[in-house]
DNA sequence: GCCAACGTTGGC
DNA sequence: GCCAACGTTGGC
């Protein structure tokens, strides 16, 4: 099983969201990196949610529970659908992952614009190490 | 709301 | 194929 983190604007597609619908397809990602992250995923694979708008923070955490396809609409895109597995019980910020110095070679440091990402297992394994019991 | 980073587009 | 102009994204 592999890990990544997906961004997303909560004004357009929050967690909550997510967790409203349960389900749902993974759009919109233009950027060719994104673009590669979304088409290693796999069914099963881990996914932490960020909203990168109003608090940059890890928000939930979410499922891979298809394989990547075209986007019907352009078939240059790639889509993959996700479900609902949880909040944080505390969102862990942009701000405190900085702080720790221990991800500096993360992307989601490095390339503050990139959007889809695998996240190395030392960052998920460190992001639960800050949930309360 | 502003600005820096950076990806994309288009003219040559 | 290069590069300037432009648009978009994300952090603050």
């Amino acid at each position: 099983m592999a890990f990544f983190l997906a961004k997303t604007d909560p004004e357009t597609y929050s967690l909550d969201d997510l967790a409203r619908e349960g389900r749902t397809t993974w759009d919109g990602v233009r950027n060719n990196t994104a673009l590669i992250a979304i088409r290693a995923m796999r069914p099963g694979d881990e996914v932490l949610i960020y909203h990168s708008q109003g608090q940059a923070a890890v928000v939930g955490l979410a499922e891979v529970v298809s394989e990547p396809r075209q986007d019907p609409n352009d078939p240059k895109l790639w889509v993959v659908d996700f479900e609902f597995k949880g909040r944080l019980a505390r969102p862990v910020t942009l701000r405190e992952i900085k702080e720790t110095g221990q991800f500096n070679d993360f992307n989601l440091v490095r390339m503050s614009r990139l959007s889809t990402m695998p996240a190395p297992e030392n960052f998920v394994q460190w992001v639960k190490d800050q949930q309360p019991e």
